[in-house]
Parts: structure tokens; sequence; C-alpha cells
RNA sequence: GGCCCGUUCGUCUAUCGGUUAGGACAUCAGGUUUUCAUCCUGGAAAGAGGGGUUCGAUUCCCCUACGGGCUACCA
């Protein structure tokens, strides 16, 4: 048992966005499998057929393929041996499981109607009792359990709506032990006769997610903690279906909390949070709404997937920055943690920037180019890298990469109104002249020469250089900040970098 | 309400009975960078509370508090 070939599976449903709490999931679940040389699979869980959003069930595997978190196995990655992946396609494997543990006497048919249940529930609540379908009250409801058994045959034939219940025992501890947590335990009294096969012929997931992972030999399932609950269902349903010396391991992860206030990160959550909630952009098929994705915000996919490996595991060394072979090699659920995350943004910028300045120049010119081309910018490829070596160190989003580097291509029509205010004296425009006038006769108009001369021109007029540097920047730029001056106005080049000084002097010596 | 899970700096976390409780992000103070959003140095910053067990508890057990999850013919 301890050396079965690990399969582990990340079965989303496709009812919106995948959220990044799922996207973790997917995350650890991959890396397991890949330390072990094992399989990963995308099962869809498309189940609830009223809760199906278009293009949710794309945007998953985009998202997947996007982040390098690709499954070998399972929907838009190719058909194993186990194929179909989802479970709508799979709807005629169920119903054979649900009549064996109607035999086994484990599951019944019930035929109570909404209205039933819910005053049934009423009922209860309103005596203090807890209000579920149980070993106590199903016998006060219309199933094969209480009805004549000619009438259930008649109600069955007729083609009345009937779900079909899991039986549990009226007492009863069920203990598991999950990878992450330990020893668990429950008692049945506390739980109740689930539905596994729904009035429309479909399974529960409860039901479907049992027998496939049955079928499909998962050894591990690795999921959020909110399945912790439903655990010991799906443990008795492996029992009541003969599988449990193949059960496979369970490991509940913490969730992924808001950061600020309460409770855990949900779909809804959008984009009130100051930061992106999802893998990619997603817009909304009903409403329209737009939320944003970390791929359209500018991160990279490798500092994604290294930040959200850390939400709630860590290696145990100082180590923080993870490729994904690293993070392969190095990772466990055995270190991973029993309490939830908050979502830092600060540590999630932070992350990108260092992704930032190890990408190659020549993936970030590619970028650049994208937002040049859309803009009719030609600008020549030597001059685009060379401006994103210069903003390299000074960017922590991909998207920034033209907001900062812009005035590369655009000369400024405003300049910064703080720096003009605090420098621009009377002693300014003699100097810039001057500039201008050494500019022209360098030989070379490189770094080195720009800052001799312009070291010279400062000294001549007894200029402070704390009390120029940054207005040329502004004169030349427009803003206030920015890549080193001098090989900034060395790539400009010396005709540019003068009509830019004169714009400047002609606008701001008025 | 019931059940289950959890609780170390503001945040993510290390510590597997004996530590000056470590690191990272953020923050603050200096310093480089002749400007700046880079970089360097330093500071402040934590074991929820109460009981046990033990020579010794952040670490093990119990209680309380707090946080979270679940409580559908949703997953």
């Amino acid at each position: 048992m301890e050396d079965r070939r690990v399969r582990v599976r990340f079965a989303p449903s496709p009812t919106g966005p995948l959220h990044i709490g799922g996207v973790r999931t997917a995350l650890y679940n991959y890396l397991l499998a890949k330390k072990h040389g094992g399989d990963f699979i995308l099962r869809i869980e498309d189940t609830d057929q009223t809760r199906f959003v278009p293009g949710a069930e794309e945007y998953i595997i985009e998202a997947l393929k996007w982040l390098g978190i690709t499954p070998n196995e399972g929907v838009g990655f190719g058909d194993g041996q186990y194929a179909p992946y989802r479970q709508s396609e799979r709807k005629p494997m169920y119903r054979q499981y649900v009549e064996q543990l109607i035999s086994s006497g484990h599951a019944y048919y019930a035929f109570d109607t909404a209205e039933e249940l819910e005053s049934m529930r009423e009922r209860l609540k309103a005596s203090n009792v807890d209000a579920k379908y149980d070993a106590i009250t199903r016998a006060a409801m219309k199933n094969s359990l209480t009805l004549p058994e000619d009438e259930v045959k008649r109600r069955l034939e007729s083609g009345e709506p009937y779900v079909v219940r899991i039986k549990l025992p009226r007492k009863d501890e069920v203990k598991f032990h999950d990878e992450i947590r330990g020893w668990v335990s429950f008692n049945t009294s506390q739980m109740d006769d689930k539905v596994l096969f729904k009035s429309d012929g479909m399974p529960t997931y409860h039901l479907a997610n049992v027998v496939d992972d049955y079928l499909m030999q998962i050894s591990h399932v690795i999921r959020g903690e909110e399945w912790l609950p439903s655990a010991p269902l799906h443990v008795l349903l492996y029992r009541y279906l003969g599988w449990e010396e193949v059960m496979p391991k369970f490991a509940h992860l913490p969730l992924l909390l808001k950061p600020e206030g309460n409770g855990k990160l949900s779909k809804r959550d959008g984009d009130r949070l100051g930061f992106p909630v999802f893998p990619l952009e997603w817009k909304d098929p009903a409403s329209g709404e737009i939320s944003s994705g970390y791929r359209e915000t500018g991160y990279l996919p490798d500092a994604v997937v290294n930040l959200l490996a850390f939400l709630g595991w860590n290696p145990g060394t100082q180590q923080e920055m993870f490729s994904m072979a690293e993070l392969i090699a190095a990772f466990g659920l055995d270190r991973v943690s029993k309490s939830g995350a908050k979502f830092d943004l600060n540590k999630a910028k932070w992350f990108n920037q260092q992704y930032i300045r190890k990408t190659d120049e020549v993936l970030l010119a590619s970028a650049l180019n994208k937002t040049l081309q859309k803009k009719a910018i030609d600008a020549g490829n030597e001059y685009v890298l060379a401006v994103c070596r210069l903003v390299k160190e000074k960017i922590t989003f991909i998207s920034e990469l033209w907001t900062y580097s812009q005035y590369f291509f655009i000369e400024p029509d405003s300049y910064d109104e703080v720096v003009v205010a605090k420098r621009w004296n009377e002693k300014s425009a003699p100097v810039t002249q001057q500039l201008m006038d050494a500019f022209a006769g360098l030989p070379a108009f490189d770094a080195a020469s720009i800052e001799a001369a312009y070291n010279d021109a400062l000294a001549k007029n007894e200029v402070a250089n704390k009390d120029f540097l940054q207005l040329f920047r502004v004169m030349l730029s427009g803003v206030g900040s920015g890549p080193p001056v001098f090989e900034m106005a060395a790539l400009f080049g010396r005709e540019n970098t003068t009509k830019r000084l004169q714009n400047a002097l002609a606008k701001l010596a008025s």
C-alpha cells in the first residue's frame, strides 16, 4: 500500500473562475505528484448542472497552463486510460454503485418533497433539535425504510422523483488519519443521511468524488479544509463500497483567508481586496463584470507559483526563492501548516519584483514590444532592449514596463511640478543652455562623457549637483525618478536629448 | 446553536522539552547611490489566558477565550 503509485487530482467545479486558493490546491497536488514521479489529473466536477458557468472550464485549463501547473491527464490535457474526466460524461458509471449500496443496506430511496423536508427542519428547529435527516428523523419521513415495499416499488415504477440517501449508523465513531492534521474523529450521531444520488439522475459530489477517486486509483486526496467535515462521510462510503483497502490518504489544506477582517477568501471577493483573487482576468458572462487577474496585473507565473507555495507551506530553511523544480524537490505534506493564511500583498509584490529582476531582458523586451505595437511605436529592437535593461530594477509588475518607460518613446509634455517648484531657479536656464552647447561638442555621446560635461557646466555656474540633477532628469523624462540619468541621456542620443532640453526650457523658462 | 479544525512579531513562518524564540515582507532610524522607486547597516516587533505533566514548557495534556470551516437534491 505504501508504495502505491502516487496519483492525485485537482477537481474543481466549473462554476466560475478558479480563485487563488484553488490554484494553490492544484499546485500542492502537482508538487506531490511530480515529487514522486506520479500522475496529476484534472477532473471536472460538474454534477450540478444548475451552476454551470460557460467559459469556466476553459478558464481553469488556461490558468493551469499559464502557471505551469500542468496535469498529465484529464480535461484539456489529454485522456489517460481513465477517461472521461468530466463527471457529467461519467453519469452512467455511478448508478451501479448506488445500487450496490442500496442492496447492501447502506443506502435507501427517499421520496420527500422539498416542502416536506422544509417542514421537518422547521419542526425540529422549533423544538431545539438539530435539524437533520438522520437515524432518528428518517423514521418519520417518506423513504424505502418506512414505506411498505410494494409502495416503494410502485413509486419507483411510476417514475416518481426520488433521491438516494446514505444510511448512517445512529452512533458510530469514524476516525481517519489526515496527513496534515493527524487523527481526526467524528461521530455519525452528528452527521446526516446525505443525498448520494439526486432526483435528476446525477450523483452528488460525495458519491461521484469517491467513485471517481476509486476508479481513477487516486492515492492522495489533497483538498481545502472546507471538506474536512465531509471526509468521514467519504470514509464511510469507501468502507460500504468495500474499498477501504485502497482508500486514498487525505490531506486537508488550511484555508486562504481574506487579508482584512475575517473569513475565507472567496470568488466573490473579486477586486475589492486590492489584489487579484484570480489567476487570469475573468469576465462574468452574466453580469459582464470584470475581475482582474494576476497575469493581466503584471505578475510573472513563476512568482505566483512561488508566493502561493509559501502560503501554507515552507521548506524549513531560510530559502524563499524557489523555482518549480526546486519546489518539487523540497515539497512535502509534512511541512504544510495547519492554520489558515492571510494573503499579504506586500510580500506578493516583493516576490514579483525579485522575479522580474531575474527575468531576461529579451523576455521583458518582447512584453514591452507588444505594448509598443498597440501604440504604433516603432523604436527598434536594440533600443527597446536597452530600455528594459534600465527600467528592470525599478519595476514591480510587467505592466509597469510601459508606465515607467514611456518617456523613452514619447517626449514629455509635462514636468513633475513638485521637483520644478523646488529646484527651478534663475540659474537653471543658463546651465541648461550651457549643457546643450557642451553636448553639441562632445566627441562621443556616452554616459561618461555626458557626466563629465554635466559636471563641468555645473561647476562653471556654481550650481550644486543636488540642486540640478533631479531637475535635469525631469527635463529629460518629465518624471522625478527613474534609471541613472546619464545612462538615460546616452540612450536618448545626442539629438533627442538636446531636443528634450530645448522643449523643457521653452516650457519652464516662461 | 451543534460538530470539527486551528491559535508564535502587523503578515507569512522556523522551533519537533532546555534557544539572547530565528528568517522574510511591511515598518522605523541611519548610510550609500552627486537625484530617485535600487542597495547596505541597524532598531522596534511574537508564544491568547488559566490550569496541569516535568528538574525545565512556545513545544505534551485539560479548560476557557478567540478565529475559521461545515451544518443543501452546491461543490
